[in-house]
DNA sequence: AGATGTAGTACGACAGTCGTAGTACGACAA
DNA sequence: TTGTCGTACTACGACTGTCGTACTACATCT
């Protein structure tokens, strides 16, 4: 089975963290855990990459993050939720359409279409 | 214009340059000027990213070079070649099943279909 | 003679990922 | 009650690929 390697998936990281924030704020395990069966289990992210990913993105205030009890009643470990600001949002909007051009600059050299070159 | 990082593309690097070799022997300042075309100028290589990377991928046995000159002749400067060895057109053959396995991976969280997920 | 284009090499800095390790709390089983 | 598993992280140093900067050298054009 074909899996994906960190390499080729890196450049997505923080968008894939992103998307799934921008449905609800939610936090380190959790993100983890859907990713991996989001993807079916095809990526799973390191523990080290996604916690490192959060701070990195606090710090350039693309998310902000609040300590919360899992449940209403306060019952059990407290947990660090994020959640996107404004600027994280619309971050992401700008990653969404560097996907879409990427994907489709990817594909023209992967795919065996014949390319006809421009001069230069 | 939308253009795309090296952060994201960084993945495919070596695919974009073994595509490019799969079709014939190039060299380097060839290979990205033809990056920049196919991409219509929206991803640039960096000279000093492209030329590392032809070193790793002939220390890890994917290419192989050769010194020769531009024309039959014998004239102008010579150029440094390579040409992707079997184990590189397999890796190359991977790294394509690889694309297409991220790219509808990534497409799961990018696209604001409702994702079903499952347990665990 | 000087500028521009071609075809690189060298080197140190940086950022993101990874491996390893450790902490701490809660729930459940033996 | 003790131990194990699952949850929810943090710390730290190593590694790799990319980047900025700088430099070399030949050829061609003006």
């Amino acid at each position: 089975m074909v899996e994906i390697s960190s390499d080729v998936i890196r450049g997505y990281n923080d968008t894939m963290i992103l998307s799934i924030l921008m449905k609800e704020p939610s936090y380190g395990y959790e993100i983890s855990k859907q990713i991996k069966s989001i993807s079916d289990g095809k990526y799973v992210i390191k523990e080290t990459t996604l916690y490192s990913a959060f701070t990195r993105m606090e710090k350039n205030g693309y998310i902000e993050s609040f300590v919360a009890d899992p449940d209403p009643e306060g019952n059990g470990k407290k947990r660090t939720y994020y959640r996107p600001t404004e600027q994280g949002k619309a971050y992401y909007s700008e990653k969404c359409a560097e996907w879409e051009l990427t994907k489709e600059v990817v594909e023209r050299f992967i795919d065996n279409k014949e390319n006809v070159y421009g001069n230069n």
